[in-house]
DNA sequence: TTGAAAGCGCTAACAA
DNA sequence: TTGTTAGCGCTTTCAA
């Protein structure tokens, strides 16, 4: 293992001379970087990153952060999906990916990356009410963008669907299609998602003048287990909802097994509608309907935002909203077209 | 941002003896150990990990490789829930998880991580003929574990699945239903995973007297839309197969995707497995029978071996074979009871 | 039981 | 255009 004296000795120059070279630096002769390229290439330097780490101060890596709580997040679909976009602009623009994943302490966990220097920018996800990490950035004016809403506007920068408007607009569809028990599956309900995507819900059973009642509304897990047993206890209410919108895909698949299960027909006996379209919910039986987010770009944006925010350190919070749809499949049965507002018209897949 | 100095200072002691405390070193006296925690906390104190790592040369993070042409395995469910098994015990024994991204090239890609001392040990993905990572690795002889089987024995550590004998059960379990035109969707021909189950595919033909050709062995990305196009191919074929292993669930996702369109029945058309046996193959139409291949356990064994190699840095070459099961659902149909194999018996779902 | 000093490999003033 | 020097924050001899 070669280091940048060994170089030096080699090329007959100095060791400033070689760092000098390797940030291409326009004051050295081309003469000498040619001598010194030769050098780099025969001895197969590379620089050590905690070296340079140090000194620079940066780690030319960013961190993605998933809360202690929420580890089932990392086998949802939507998380790779939104990787794939991560690593994408992180990789152009020369950072490496740190999965936090120690410490069962999420303050410890923050502050190892936060403080450790381990990582020169942070993607938030799980956003919830009072949410520790929120604080620590801010505290420490650390660059990061979470991905999701944050409970306090103006709290830091984000990138985040329009879920209120998202799940108004699906409920609307259920009930445009004649339903009037109606029932919400979510994840935990401190989590701004399920909150926000709870709201559209309500909003919408409001204004078409249904009540709305706390039985039809389950909290369950992030994962396909949760949406199996919110269902089963859905459907055993005394009077059982005839739709359920499910705030994931993935709650969806396991609600559509408990129906299944217990002998429901989709569509003809409950309407399902899910939250993300993963690339399963096509392939679903039926085919899901389901409110397309984009995770790939929402995960792109995101680094992109914070990739910016890490070059130009104060850039002020940032936000952008990525727009989403609903695809229409067969999980809900057809509306008669006259029941459908114009703007649904040519969505139907 | 305080350092051991400022923590020094503030405890009346020298910067070593600090250090001392914080490796909880025995020859340091109760009484200064409870000083000098006490200004730790006061400060807030978190170790700079680029210092520590520069001169202890350890980086407390393993990477996960995956080569840059694999980019789609990122959303392949196997990696995210592979990933929560490499998660937790890293998690446990104090690493962070570092996923290169960044670097067209692999071989710069892999450098950065090695040479550039940014992770202790490597998880390597995708093993090929001929693959220049695991030359790298050799070559400096850097702690590392593939996921899967090196093409040559003896080269490397691993963590693997049977995949020709899990083939050829699978193979068989279809020439047991009474196929005898059978296909095979596999990924890359260059991938070993895809080579091993190929040769269990082709043994268990072989060994059934049932010619193999190959027409009926396709070679597609591993991407739901690869699965398709393979499917769609192998049923425009004179003679179509009535039968088709995929080397993937989300392949054979594809795969009875192209089906549908074209209006085959599954099982009485058409008969698919599918492996790794991914959560959404129960939910599938009909559910998908695959063979499952615990990838959980697969990441969490392939990290648990990379830890020890890590500690005890000369272990030699380990290796371990995760069993794997074919989970019989529905999407092959029924077998007449004295048709199955002894063993099989009890596996039905 | 503690401190002083050196050094990990690199970059960045400051000089020349 | 290049070299000298100092120092990033930590650990670890070596001395006391």
């Amino acid at each position: 293992m070669f280091t940048i004296k060994d170089v030096a000795a080699l090329a007959n120059v100095s060791p400033s001379t070689v760092s000098r070279v390797l940030s291409n630096s326009p004051r050295i002769s081309e003469e000498t970087k040619e001598r010194v390229r030769r050098a780099l290439e025969e001895l197969d330097y590379h620089p050590n990153v905690f070296a340079r780490g140090l000194v620079t101060n940066t780690a030319s890596s960013i961190g993605v952060f998933i809360p202690p709580g929420m580890r089932e997040f990392f086998v949802n679909p939507f998380f790779s999906e939104m990787m794939s976009g991560v690593s994408e602009v992180a990789g152009r623009a020369g950072f490496d990916i740190v999965l936090s994943t120690s410490a069962q302490d999420e303050e410890d966990a923050v502050d190892r990356m936060i403080r450790g220097r381990r990582v020169d920018g942070l993607i938030l996800l799980g956003s919830r009410d009072n949410d520790p990490v929120l604080e620590k950035v801010a505290l420490y004016s650390f660059p990061a963008v979470l991905l999701g809403r944050p409970a306090r506007d103006g709290a830091i920068s984000f990138v985040n669907n329009d879920n209120v408007q998202a799940a108004y607009e699906a409920t609307m569809h259920l009930i445009l299609l004649g339903h009037e028990k109606i029932g919400f599956l979510g994840g935990a309900f401190n989590l701004i998602v399920t909150i926000d995507r709870l709201t559209g819900f309500r909003k919408a059973l409001f204004e078409s003048g249904i009540s709305s009642s706390p039985q039809m509304e389950i909290s369950s897990v992030f994962l396909e287990q949760g949406g199996y047993q919110g269902m089963m206890h859905l459907l055993a209410l005394p009077t059982r909802p005839t739709a359920v919108l499910a705030s994931d895909d993935v709650l969806a698949f396991g609600a559509m097994r408990a129906a299944g299960e217990l002998g429901y027909q989709l569509p003809d006996d409950l309407a399902i509608i899910g939250f993300n379209d993963i690339r399963l919910a096509e392939l679903a039986n039926p085919p899901l309907t389901s409110v397309r987010v984009h995770m790939h770009e929402l995960g792109a944006a995101a680094t992109e935002m914070l990739v910016g925010q890490i070059h130009e350190s104060t850039l002020g919070v940032q936000s952008k909203i990525v727009e989403s749809e609903l695809v229409i499949r067969k999980s809900c049965g057809f509306q008669r077209a006259n029941q459908m507002p114009p703007s649904y018209q040519d969505r139907v897949d």
